[in-house]
DNA sequence: GTGGTCTAGACCACT
DNA sequence: GTGGTCTAGACCACC
C-alpha cells in the first residue's frame, strides 16, 4: 500500500492523497506509466468515499501529473526533467510550510527554527549539494 | 496601532492577531500587567468583526498569554516559566527532524531547505527575534 | 442575471459556469473586485446543487481569475495585463475549438470552414487589428 | 493500414475511427462498394477493443455512410446527393457565425480568430479536402 | 471494469 | 451569512 490517509488530520483528505502522490512522483517512488490504482479500489482501501479519492485524481490530472485512458485508469504522467524538478521543488516547499505554519501556532521563532534545523541536518548528514 | 491584519492573507484573521500579540510578548514589546485594547476598540481599528477579535482574545486567554479581568479588560499575563521554553524547544525540534526525515527521502538538499525555510519564514511574517 | 446554464448540453454544468466567468473576465464584464454571486445564491438562481457551482468556483480559484475572502465571499482576482490577454487568447481558443470539434463530427473540411470564416467576418466586420 | 488511432487523445477512439473513415470516403480514398476492414481484423490492427471498433461502425451505418451486408461486412454506402451537401453548408454557416457572433462580444480579431482556427484544425488532423 | 458528473444532505471554520 | 469538505448514491460514456 503505497498511500495512507489520517483521518483526524486537519488537512483534506483528498489533499493528503495529491501530497502524496506528488511526493512519490518528486522522490521517483512512482514513474511515468506507472499506474495508480482505481478510484474504486483505494476508496475501498482508504475507506473513504470513492468520490474524495476522485476528487484527488482529477486535482493531479489537472496539474498534469496524470493522464487518464478512458475506460482503462489512472497512469503517472511523462514529465519533463525540468517539471520533476519542479515538482520536487514543491513538494519540498509545502513540507517547509507546514513545519513554519505549526511553528506560528506555537510561537517559535525564526532564529529558533534556523538553529533546530541546522542541527537536524547535521543530524542526518544529508548530502551537501544536489 | 501595534497590530495589523491582511484579510487575503489565507492565515485566519484571528490567527494573525494572535500570532502579532504572541510576537510583541516575546519581543518584549508587550509587558506582562499590559493591557491589550478592547475588543471592539481594536475591531474598529482593523475594520474588522468584533466576533474575530474576541475569537483571537478567547484563544490567547486559553493559551495563558493574557488574564481576563471581567468588566476591566484583558491583560498580558505574567511569562510562562523556563520549563515551559524547555517544552517549546522539544516540540520545535521534533518538527524539524520530522522535516528532514521527510527531506532526505526526496533527496532536499540542506541549502534548498534552508533557501525554503527562509522563503515561508518570509512569507509568514513571523517575529525577527525571540 | 449573468450567468445561465443549459442542463441539456453535453459540456458539464460546472464547466459552463467556469466558461462563461472566464469569458466575462476576459471580455471586462467583470472587473478586479467584482463579487460573484454566492455559492447557494447562484445555485438557486440556475436550479442546480450548490456543490456544482462550488465545483466551478474552485476551478476559478485554482486558476487564480478570483479570490476567496473566508466568510465574505469570492471576488474576481486583480490579473496582470498579460494575464488579462492569456485569458482572452484562451477563451478564443475554446470557442473555435468548440467549432472545430462539432465541424469534426459533421465531416465539415478545413478548407470549409476557412472560407465561412472570412465570410462570417466580412458580414460582421469585426476590426481588423487588436 | 488505412486507419490509426492515438489512446491518449480525448477524442474518443470510435470518433476517431468515424472521422477518419468520413475523410477517407470524402477524399475518394474509399469509394461506394468498397469494404471496410471486418471489426476484428481492424481492431486487432489497432490493438484496440473489438467493441469499441463496433461501435465506430455502428454509428457510420447510422449516419447512413455505409451498409451491412449480414454476414458478409460492412462496405461504403453510395455518397449521399447534392442536397445534404447543402445541408451541411447550411449548418456549418451557423456554427461559424455563432463563433464570430461570440467573438465579437469579447473583442477577438480576424487574425486571431485565423490563427486559432488554423492552430485547431491541425491539433483535430480533419482531413485536408473534400 | 474505468473515470466523470450531478444531486442531496451533512458538518465544519470563519466572519 | 460565507465557502470547504465529505459521504452516499445515482447515471453516464467509454473500453
Amino acid at each position: 500500500m503505497l498511500l495512507a490517509v489520517d483521518p483526524r488530520s486537519s488537512v483534506p483528505l483528498y489533499e493528503q492523497i495529491v501530497g502524496q502522490v506528488r511526493a512519490a512522483v518528486a522522490a521517483g517512488v512512482l514513474s511515468p506509466g506507472d499506474p495508480l490504482p482505481s478510484v474504486r479500489q483505494l476508496a475501498a482501501d482508504l475507506r473513504i468515499n470513492p468520490n474524495t479519492v476522485a476528487a484527488a485524481y482529477r486535482e493531479l490530472e489537472r496539474a498534469g501529473l496524470t493522464t487518464v485512458q478512458r475506460g482503462q485508469g489512472t497512469y503517472v504522467a511523462a514529465l519533463s526533467d525540468a517539471r520533476r524538478d519542479d515538482e520536487r521543488a514543491r513538494v519540498g516547499r509545502v513540507l517547509v510550510a507546514r513545519l513554519v505554519d505549526e511553528a506560528r501556532r506555537l510561537g517559535l521563532t525564526p532564529d529558533e527554527l534556523r538553529a533546530w534545523l541546522d542541527e537536524a541536518l547535521a543530524a542526518a548528514a544529508l548530502p551537501t549539494s544536489a
